[in-house]
DNA sequence: TATGGGCGGTTGAAAACGTA
DNA sequence: TACGTTTTCAACCGCCCATA
């Protein structure tokens, strides 16, 4: 094994304004760490390994999360030292190492798919299904994981990122915010749905359109999502649903009754929900677990 | 038991950039 | 230059928890 030095660094992630993110002589460390790890050839190590650069990722950063949404540090001339790097990241190593330690019972496969429309070949397969999608609150995953998401080559270029977080269900960064201007409803959901989004619509706000539009297309999504895991449910099997409510220039759209709705129409029995915590901002948004059975 | 610094979460606004 | 796309991060509220 060489030392880190001596590894030749892969090329820096393709991210938007690198240096704001890292400065040069830590990107400098991550990209001959990247290269270093491409040298293992047990590919369980290579993951864990991976899990552990993830996390060096973000120790290097600017970014600073004293904010839900991903910000940077003031002043980032910063101070470092190969030596406390190395130490840094064998230390985080060592946490996944010990955390690997604890393994699951049962044995486990990872699908990538579209949740709005599961594969034929999982119909009537699942007996429980347990979830926290997205709220309906704005919240880009895609922008958040923007660091992790470059390093590791998922993605190449901004309109890779903006057209996946189009794609995604809740999502509004990028080009979402125009397409979401034009994006026309299908009126597959209660009428009251449609009732609460004209109330964000005529809101005062140049922005009360397009959230009104970010509203319902979030839900009809959820929709079509609901009617493939309903497909995907063995008779008897069960879901619940972590959601939270939100809010649009002081209106409240009930998610926690929109899922109910929509799962009661989709045919689920027993459809219920409990307030599972306040969340600690707004007065008025909580965090509900929403469920029913086939 | 009181206090207050630290910081997380929500709701977007607005600046910056790219291109027809 | 206009307009669509992409990036940056502010204002506000209030919970958490160490410390006195």
């Amino acid at each position: 094994m060489q030392h880190i030095e001596e590894y030749v660094p892969t090329d820096f992630p393709p991210i938007y304004n690198i240096y704001r993110w890292w400065n040069p002589p830590q990107a400098e460390f991550l990209a001959k760490l990247k290269s270093a790890i491409k040298t293992v050839e047990d590919d369980a190590v290579v993951q864990l390994l991976t899990v552990s650069f993830c996390r060096i990722v973000i120790e290097l950063s600017n970014a600073a999360f004293n904010h839900v949404s991903t910000s940077f540090k003031d002043g980032n001339e910063g101070f470092f030292s190969i030596d406390i790097a190395k130490e840094a990241f064998i230390s985080v190593c060592e946490m996944v190492a010990k955390g690997a330690l604890l393994q699951p019972r049962a044995t486990s496969k990872v699908l990538l798919h579209d949740s709005r429309s599961i594969p034929a070949e999982c119909y009537g397969a699942y007996d429980t299904v347990i979830t926290s999608p997205p709220y309906p609150n704005r919240i880009s995953y895609i922008r958040e994981l923007r660091p992790y998401m470059y390093w590791l080559d998922y993605l190449e270029t901004s309109d890779q990122a903006s057209n996946l977080d189009w794609q995604a269900i809740g999502g509004t960064w990028g080009r979402a915010t125009s397409l979401l201007g034009t994006w026309k409803s299908d009126h597959s959901l209660p009428q009251y749905v449609y009732d609460i989004a004209e109330k964000i619509s005529n809101s005062d706000n140049k922005s009360a359109r397009l959230m009104a539009n970010y509203v319902l297309k979030y839900f009809e999504d959820m929709q079509k999502h609901l009617s493939s895991v309903y497909a995907g449910l063995a008779a008897k099997g069960r879901v619940f649903y972590i959601i939270g409510n939100s809010n649009f220039y002081n209106i409240t759209v009930p998610a926690e009754k929109i899922y109910v709705d929509m799962m009661t129409t989709i045919g689920f029995v027993d459809v219920e929900y409990h307030i599972v915590r306040k969340r600690n901002c707004n007065k008025q948004l909580y965090e509900f677990v929403v469920s029913g059975q086939k």
